[in-house]
DNA sequence: GTAGTTGGCTTTTTT
DNA sequence: AGCCAACTAC
């Protein structure tokens, strides 16, 4: 064996690390500060560690964790180690690694909650009435096996969709709420049927051997509950625990925890202040309680920032100051003040993109008097996906690279799943939701009613619906087309089966063959539509993928859980995402936009939760300032579309609780008169509504905001820098006359597609005929007259 | 059985 | 506005 093997810490050699450390006995714990080197080392008994944002709680617990191994107060295997995100699980080992200097293939119980789940459940399933190979359903699998509930039960799928049937059972399982232990109080839900659906559908998951991700913990808190032999013998064997994250946990993973620690060696690490989880069940109660849970827990604060500026931490400080009943910490730093936070508001969310766009060149190419910077180093930040648009949109015009990060996973497409749902069939013939899934796709002529027949006959004969089918063949009980195609369906799947079983092929070419002789890739092949080459693209990354694993059923068991993306692009990019997917991340320059109210904080937040849910918001925004290392721009628009809507908003509450010595009033008066925050928008509004957006500078009243240092310091970049406001005003006038500006036959040009004639108007967007790109509607003002192509910048 | 059409919904997201 | 799901017309 070659890496940490758990027979030389067990057996009591001495380990590589501390043979090579004998002269500095813990090197690992020379660079950590007094809090995180107190952290790493107070290794008995329970212990809280507050980690603010960028206060180096991955490196304390990586010590913490090598600091455990090296003692020999345990081998690999008997720490548990839980993270949220197989992201944060992987970074662990691999720093873990990279402490020993080695690989750390001794710490199986290293990895997210579901993944340790998997496993120990795979070892109990038969007490809760599963087999050990069970199947993991994702979010697609449950919904559509609660539609068939919803309409076996004959309940109006309209008035209660399957969506929110999934929402409450899912709700209960997070709080780790068997059917039988749904409290009375919950029983009106889903007009009074929740709860006995609820049963049904963990009967019907049994019925299909499987599980949803609920079931993961919520079955292993069952199991724990009800056989204390089986907890005991955990409790012994897990001597000491690790949770990351913890202000995100669940109820069901808090009892979960509990259970496994007892009173013993659990240190959990988290932030309440970045608690931003509650909607999918987080409680930051379990932080907030955590003392009173596990007397005699060592609190630990870690609050040296690491990561941001004075004022940046400052500014962030200032907005979650406004949160109540939070453990309280005071995050400071070694470093310098920086630059302030710089805040501007914009009139529309196009120009706020404009505008960062421009910044972001800007920054690129070292114009703003910094250092150029790479565009990796940046990105914007959004509270919701939508938002992300106006930026794609701008920076697909004036080329900016960029990268949507979280957006649709690989694993989640269309064309992934469906060929998944093959290669679970060919491993176990009786997954009845794959059958369904591919029954059809490529299409065979079975539709509603060929499926009907099939379900019936398996159903009459209480058997998986593959035999169902081969039934349905055998006596002819379909016709025509239907009946031949799905008789080939059924001898390919036996023959795939027996493929699998007698592993003659390698995995891949069976992966590859199934796939060909399903018809399926011919079916994308034959596919017009222009993202056709793409899922083909995405389907030999698929059988790529496979190469790295030893069969198909280590290959589905992984992918179950292991959601990753597809492989990374390469070349610098500008990074958008949303502050939910930006949290543990940090970026050099961070922009955030859409600082208004109602979208940030978000109106149906505030009304679904009142204050709890204002606070969360809150904490989203401290999330986002925190990210940033140097610069930090929040921006607002004063109009914005919402659902096709124009609709004009007030700066978020959020921009008002920011401290004012710390901020950079950027806001140009041009477009806005008022000083910052809600109050000077209020007087500017009324103004703007009146504004056709040609005369914006002579309209603009005046305000404090004249006199203020940011403005001043406006002013005199002014003319370094050609900033938004000239120009916009240029783009703007375009933006009304454009509709009106073309017509059918004109040769126009755009940045992206080059050349083109006008083949049609509808709205304020042109139908284009592209010389090289083809067809396309695009919105007028992205085009010019092709005679000043060569003129226009844009 | 399939293709075009209309109507409803719209935060955040990991496993 | 834009997306998805369900419905209607071939």
């Amino acid at each position: 064996m070659s890496s940490f093997s758990e027979e030389d810490a067990f057996e009591g050699a001495v380990p590589l690390s501390q043979r090579a450390a004998a002269a500095r006995p813990t090197p690992y714990l020379d660079d950590l500060n007094p809090a995180q080197r107190e952290a790493a080392e107070t290794l008995e008994g329970p212990v809280l560690m507050l980690a603010g944002a960028g206060t180096g709680k991955t490196k304390a617990l990586t010590a913490r964790i090598v600091h455990l191994l090296a003692q020999g107060k345990a081998r690999p295997d008997e720490i548990l180690s839980v993270t949220f995100t197989n992201k944060a699980a992987r970074e662990m080992k691999s720093r873990i690694g990279r402490m020993l200097g080695q690989t750390v293939e001794g710490m199986p119980w290293l990895g997210t909650f579901h993944a340790i789940c998997v496993k120990l459940l795979r070892r109990h399933a038969e007490l809760v009435g599963l087999k050990s190979n069970f199947t993991i359903l994702d979010t697609d699998d449950q919904q559509r096996l609660l539609k068939q509930l919803i309409v076996a039960a004959n309940i109006d799928e309209k008035r209660w969709p399957p969506r929110m049937l999934s929402g409450i059972i899912d709700n209960w399982k997070n709080r780790a709420w068997t059917p039988d232990k749904v409290p009375a109080a919950e029983a009106s839900a889903f007009d009074g049927r929740a709860q006995g659906l609820y049963a049904e559908y963990q009967a019907r998951l049994r019925e299909l051997n499987a599980v949803d991700f609920g079931d993961l913990l919520l079955h292993m808190v069952t199991i724990f509950q009800k056989y204390e032999d089986v907890l005991a013998r955990y409790q012994r064997w897990f001597k000491y625990i690790l949770v990351d994250e913890y202000q995100d946990t669940n109820v069901a993973q808090y009892l979960w925890l509990r259970l496994l620690a007892g009173h013993k060696n659990i240190c959990c690490v988290g932030d309440d202040d970045q608690s931003i989880y509650g909607w999918r069940g987080a409680e930051v109660g379990n932080i907030l309680r955590f003392e009173k849970d596990f007397p005699g827990a060592v609190v630990v604060r870690l609050e040296q920032n690491y990561r941001s500026t004075g004022h940046i931490l400052a500014a962030a400080s200032g907005v979650i100051a406004a949160n109540k009943g939070r453990l309280g910490k005071t995050l400071y730093t070694a470093g310098e003040d920086g630059e302030k936070v710089r805040l501007i508001g914009h009139w529309d969310g196009e120009e706020e993109a404009r505008w960062i766009g421009e910044e972001i060149e800007a920054m690129q190419g070292g114009t703003r008097g910094l250092d150029p910077m790479s565009l990796d180093d940046m990105a914007i930040l959004v509270r919701a996906s939508h938002q992300m648009r106006a930026f794609e949109d701008r920076f697909l015009t004036i080329g900016l690279p960029y990268r949507v990060i979280g957006g649709p996973r690989f694993y989640e497409r269309m064309e992934i799943r469906d060929a998944m749902a093959y290669f679970r069939l060919a491993v176990s013939p009786d997954d009845d939701l794959a059958f369904e899934r591919i029954v059809n796709t490529p299409k065979r002529g079975l539709g509603d009613k060929a499926i009907q027949t099939i379900q019936r006959a398996a159903r009459d004969n209480g058997v998986s619906l593959v035999e169902g089918a081969r039934l349905c063949v055998e006596n002819g009980l379909l016709k025509g087309k239907g009946l031949k195609e799905l008789g080939i369906l059924v001898q390919s799947l036996d023959r795939w089966h027996g493929q699998v079983t007698a592993e003659a092929d390698t995995h891949v070419e069976l992966a590859e063959m199934i796939l060909d002789e399903s018809g399926y890739t011919a079916m994308w092949q034959n596919d017009k539509t222009p993202e056709a080459p793409g899922r083909l693209e995405n389907l030999k990354e698929l059988v790529k993928a496979l190469e790295e694993f030893e069969n198909l059923q280590g290959f589905l068991e992984h992918v179950a859980l292991i959601m990753d993306n597809g492989s990374e692009e390469q070349g610098a990019k500008v990074s958008i995402m949303t502050l939910h997917a930006a949290k543990g991340l940090e970026f050099p320059a961070v922009f955030l936009p859409g600082w208004e109210d109602g979208l940030f904080p978000s109106q149906r937040s505030m009304d679904e939760s009142g204050l709890k849910g204002l606070e969360e918001e809150r904490r989203l925004a401290y999330v986002g300032i925190t990210r940033a290392e140097m610069l930090c721009t929040i921006s607002f628009a004063a109009n914005r579309r919402v659902y096709g809507q124009w609709q004009s908003a007030l700066p978020s509450r959020f921009i008002d609780e920011l401290p004012e010595a710390h901020v950079e009033v950027l806001t140009p008066p041009g477009l806005y008169g008022g000083g910052y925050g809600a109050a000077g928008m209020a007087a500017a509004s009324p103004v703007l509504q009146g504004m056709a957006g040609s005369n914006l500078h002579e309209k603009a009243s005046r305000a404090d905001v004249y006199n203020s240092p940011g403005w001043k310091r406006m002013q005199s970049r002014a003319q370094q820098r050609p900033m938004a406001q000239p120009k916009e005003s240029r783009t703007m006038t375009i933006d009304l006359e454009a509709v009106s500006a073309y017509s059918v036959g004109d040769r126009v040009f755009h940045q992206k597609f080059g050349y083109g004639e006008v083949m049609g108007l509808e709205g304020d967007k042109l139908e284009i005929e592209f010389d090289k790109a083809g067809a396309k509607k695009v919105v007028a003002r992205f085009v010019v007259p092709a005679a000043q192509a060569d003129d226009v910048p844009f």
